[in-house]
DNA sequence: AATGAATGAGTCTTCATTCAT
DNA sequence: GATGAATGAAGACTCATTCAT
């Protein structure tokens, strides 16, 4: 369901993270993405039954292109401590350059429990913690392995893994985008968190 | 202002605090706070002008709490790595002991900039935020000492500053307080948080 | 009821007058008015039951203010063109030195009339209304003994006597008190007013 | 802006006239509007922006009415008497024939200055006060000449001219039309004013 | 595919009024 | 006499959603 979307999908979802991202998802109206993109809401309820809908796209959208592009890694690296460099170094490139996806992720699904929710609306939410957690188990089995191995401090697994995530998760709070930055300096930004989360794990520097 | 608070109008905040941190500020209502107090809308108007203004007492009380816990400590302490021990350490004890406004402030500014505010709002974000602002002070503070004396690694001060504050704020999002749950248990995630706190600045365990 | 006042309540009488003159009746709530006195509404509900009766109060008082001066007037007066001129410029005097008072008063009964009314309210709104017939009777016995004796042009006489009443009222619409003003200047204005109202009667100058 | 409107709109505005002439702008809610034209608020929130935005259609569209009808009388007319001969006449007739719309206009401006108003309304505030005003000219122009040529006394410009058009504005007031009313009993009316307010001009007759 | 009109439920806020002190 | 807290009803406005075209 959340996976295919067509190309005027996907324009819309992109107006949407920008919005949501900009003002919180609960401040935007659907006549503000409409406006974003030059068009009438009519236009956004033809591809999309509900405001709710539309914001389990760009969760899903955020969570996908994280996972697509950390999977792999998992499943090349050899060892822990590899891998895990190459996570969280990809896991900040890719939240500096998503911004507005990932800032809208950041905030948590309080708002989506307690709220009367369609049958539909539930499933949409429940493939999004699935793949949340496929997400969060890519870290765990690779922090799991290097705690066994010793080269990660030994921690309560899911204390860990939350607050590593947290940590690497942080530009998008304080980070944004400003006209004179280049690749270079967004590199450096994830060079510096990727140090700390290792440091955060007890890897000796 | 803010800080002033007779006791109606802190049963007032707690409440607030309470539902804010549960459902989020902006799916709460008015009535669904005075709900939670037993009383009417009228009572919270009564003391508050706007939700606005509830919200912000609850962040600066978040913040004060915070602040003035740590403030001493960094007045006591000897070194950087001694102050920055127990710094983050009371500070996850704090965010495990008063969930409630934490949650709230783990939220972040957007929605005061971009929301048509009155003269007196935007005179209270200012003094929340200016106290948000001498709060990572005491933190830049400490930090920046500790790079220079070489016992924490050398990195950009600011990341450093917010990513550090993130992570050790992380429980307000995944941690909720359970019946069973104990001091002891508090205890250890604040160990274990400081413990990944200082990794992340670079300390060699 | 309506007449008798103390000096605590003719305070509050002026305050509620200049407040309603200024903003609307509508526009101001009691706390406004008691603001202005430097006070809580509870001194203002001791001593009148509610914001309709307060309104009364100031109604009764300018048209009583009217009442008083130009009753004598009438009967005195010899002949109908010289009664009307005094009354006239009377008139507008009374206008421009009250002038809170009686800009309240411009503003006609339709509120009264379609809003959920007590008996009691009823009661006070007919006593105005009563003192507002006589006032305008004393009009229109000096205007149709003036078209009698054919001082004045002969029309119907409510249209003549409310046109009239309603041109010597304007000055409570456009005119407004100014600091240099003196009691020459007011007089000036009455002198022209009243030489209009005549004219409009059809007296030849 | 103010001036053009399609169909829904005039709709909801001559319902808006007919609720604020009989209660008051400030007594009528929107919803009391709504009920007046069997829709929903909504209906008339997707035309008007706001309550004030509707009042000053509502006023814009009054003074308008009377605009168009006199202005081509002045433009016409050979000389002073005979014009104001027709623009009195005529004033009332719109008064008579348009009530709802003028007697809310009789309602001065207070409120709309004492109020917090975006700057959108006061556009249109300030829109409505120039075409009130040019009305205002067409008068003064008028009565100027008058003067000069000595067929109207001589007094103040301003107080003429605001105390005329009370005058004329007074069945705003006291008229309301009645199942029984023909043609001739307006015309009548008309007629008798625009005696009155020349005789006021200090015309011989 | 897209628009504009319309709905209706919900939210913030105001305010006259009451009451305990 | 006067105050401050509290209530409850009402009103302006928003907005997700539906529908005819």
């Amino acid at each position: 369901m959340l996976a295919e979307m067509n190309k005027s999908q996907l324009e819309i979802v992109e107006a949407a993270a920008d919005c949501f991202a900009n003002y919180g998802a609960d401040a935007v109206s659907i006549d503000d993405i409409a406006r974003h993109l030059n068009a009438t809401k009519g236009r956004i309820y033809h591809h999309f039954r509900s405001k709710s809908e539309l914001l389990c796209a760009v969760r899903m959208r955020s969570v996908s292109l994280m996972y697509d592009q950390i999977a792999p890694i998992v499943a090349r690296a050899s060892d822990p401590l590899d891998a895990m460099k190459q996570m969280a170094f990809t896991h900040v490139q890719l939240i500096l350059g998503h911004h507005s996806y990932h800032r809208v992720v950041s905030e948590d699904f309080r708002v989506f429990f307690n709220r009367s929710t369609t049958p539909d609306e539930r499933r949409q939410i429940e493939e999004i913690i699935e793949k949340r957690t496929a997400y969060e188990e890519l870290f765990r089995g690779v922090i799991q392995k290097g705690m066994d191995s010793g080269v990660f401090a030994k921690r309560p697994i899911s204390l860990t893994v939350h607050s590593l995530i947290t940590l690497l998760n942080s530009p998008s709070i304080w980070y944004s985008p400003r006209p004179g930055q280049t690749q270079d300096d967004r590199d450096a930004i994830a060079h510096d968190l990727a140090a700390m989360a290792l440091g955060a794990l007890g890897v000796k520097v």
